[in-house]
DNA sequence: ATATACAATGAAATCGGTATCAAAAAATTT
DNA sequence: AAATTTTTTGATACCGATTTCATTGTATAT
């Protein structure tokens, strides 16, 4: 039994540096940091001996000491969902160039993930925050209190004073809705996403806005939640098709219900816009594919991922800045007119 | 000037408990940490107070001591990929259930994006990593002999002693053109992905493997390179629609370059599958919205995730099993037959 | 009652860096 | 050459937890 596991290489510390160089670790850590002063011979010295024997310095330790981590913390509900998947990347390409990482969160809508994660987060020390967050949350307020730079990502939250960073949702769905009436439609349905969101709110609240400008009466038989995926929206879009008087457009609030709105059209051989118009909150990749080709409010994703990210490293360097930090940034979507709506139809008689 | 900055509020440590509580911070280290020996009475006490002053626990610091983050990294090519947008979240689902976080890297498929995560990872003393590799990588192989539990996804890596986990990607493009071929397809393209990346060519040799298998020579006018995005997809498309021997079939990589190749039937306005049968390795949540919907290789992306992670977890946790940790975890793809191939077509005299 | 085992506790070392401080060495001024 | 300033350097405290160790107090065995 004389074989042995084999020996895993030991980790080579800053003072190991030293004594290979026959200084002091404080001179090492000196010459690495370029801070303080040390002779042109022992620096070079140094530098040689830490690349000799690999050295790479320990971020832990260094950040017990220092208090910051470069690391932020990013909640979202869904990296599944398209647009927080563009919206991530947007992050994660800011914070990789200021040698900034990200740790990823899903909370699926769960405002019991989501304090668990912030607890987590915060335990890690992280320097920023960038959430979308699920709605009434204790604890993060406590950070906001605490001194955490966060940016409030997609989803504004009431009594929170911190920087946030939205699409305007409203007027996007209003846009969307208008074009629908314009094009003569008088009964549009619309799928809200999960009740209390913000977004959800927002978005229906531009619907209703669309209407009232037009004179045209809310009807309840018109409005359905959907939770933000495919297969709810599929089965509550074939509860519009079955109503009495039916309906000529819908709106659909986000990408997933997009497709199971379209699934369950498909699966009842309705033709797209003879028999319904379609517009969609979130313009998807496929969208052009399809025949006819999806009329949709296209979201700056990316952007608002990279500006998010942006606004927070400044609130990270900048602490001087955090009394005016309660800012609003608020980016337009657009609405893409394709084929989805098709023409103006005749108004019916009323 | 008497205006202060509002004093933000101090953190709460071990010992602060400890003295609040009345006792050392080697008591409330145990009553919190379940370990050694305490009073009833003390426990009580310093779980009571620990509640009421609100301590959380530093993580940093607990990690330089115990050497262990609960933090796994992640390192993929581009999160905005379909296909590792799944994967992403199956890890993180497994990844949060046992307490573990994720650092999520994009590297583009630039290897010295790659080697900078790995540094950055390493630095941060990960207890884990999944990776899709881009290939040849110099201290991902450090990483392996030093000992860090390491997953290798979707993609091997010659002379890297570690866990795979991919899917049968030769199998499941053999199975894709063989499907076009018994159709009666004779003349299929194939628009493969990043030159040098593993799944590229093993699916290109799926597709040159089905060929030979029905004895139809290779033409290269039939073969083309994308880079796994939509863009470049579509531009190639068109050369390929360009040939004067035109193919009556396609087969395409990945999901992004799909959208390319069916944004560039559709401009020259080529009817599927009539003029052209179409298979994707990957299959599209929207495929089943085409007319004709997409037939397709469906991965399972999810499930490698978790599956993945799992394994990952394992390894951190039965470190004895690091010599037999040499494993090749293969899932199988499935073709899911829809519209987009048609119907067997009359072979042309040949 | 004495010896022994065991539970409960606090002091102190440790992890690997950063930062402060005072001593030593070198350079400059007078 | 002596006094002063400046540069270079190593020793040491510190960040906030974990963990070892020695000590005290209590319970059990003899």
């Amino acid at each position: 039994m004389i074989q042995e596991i084999k020996k895993i290489k030991k980790k080579v510390r800053l003072e190991d540096v030293g004594t290979e160089a026959g200084v002091s670790k404080s001179a090492v850590a000196r010459a690495l940091g370029n801070y303080g002063s040390v002779s042109e011979e022992v620096r070079k010295r140094v530098l040689d001996t830490a690349k000799k024997i690999g050295y790479e310095p320990d971020q832990i330790a260094r950040s017990l000491k220092t208090k910051s981590t470069n690391t932020i913390g990013v909640i979202i509900s869904d990296i599944t969902t398209c647009f927080f998947t563009s919206v991530v990347r947007g992050i994660a390409d800011v914070a990789s160039q200021s040698g900034y990482d990200l740790v990823l969160c899903n909370t699926d809508e769960d405002p019991e993930k989501e304090n668990k994660f912030l607890r987590v987060l915060a335990s890690r020390n992280i320097d920023g925050l960038i959430i979308s967050a699920s709605g009434k949350n204790t604890y993060l307020k406590k950070l906001v209190r605490a001194g955490l730079p966060i940016i409030l990502l997609d989803r504004r939250v009431e009594g929170l004073e911190t920087t946030q960073l939205a699409v305007d949702n409203e007027g996007g769905a209003y846009e969307a809705v208008t074009h629908l009436i314009t094009l003569g439609h008088r009964r549009v349905g619309i799928i809200n996403g999960l009740a209390n969101i913000q977004t959800t709110v927002e978005r229906f609240n531009g619907y209703k806005k669309a209407l009232q400008d037009n004179h045209i009466r809310l009807d309840p038989q018109l409005i359905k939640y959907g939770d933000f995926k495919m297969a709810k929206a599929k089965e509550v879009t074939k509860e519009l098709l079955d109503i009495k008087n039916p309906l000529s457009a819908l709106f659909i609030s986000n990408e997933a219900m997009i497709t199971g709105a379209l699934l369950a059209l498909r699966e009842r051989n309705i033709n797209i816009p003879e028999q319904i118009a379609i517009v969609g909150f979130d313009d998807p990749v496929w969208g052009p594919l399809l025949d006819p080709a999806l009329t949709a409010v296209s979201q700056p994703a990316y952007p608002m991922g990279t500006m998010a990210c942006q606004t927070l490293l400044q609130k990270i360097n900048e602490p001087g800045r955090e009394r005016r930090s309660f800012e609003e940034l608020v980016l337009k979507p657009k609405l893409i007119v394709r084929g989805s709506c098709g023409k103006k139809i005749s108004l019916p008689q009323n």
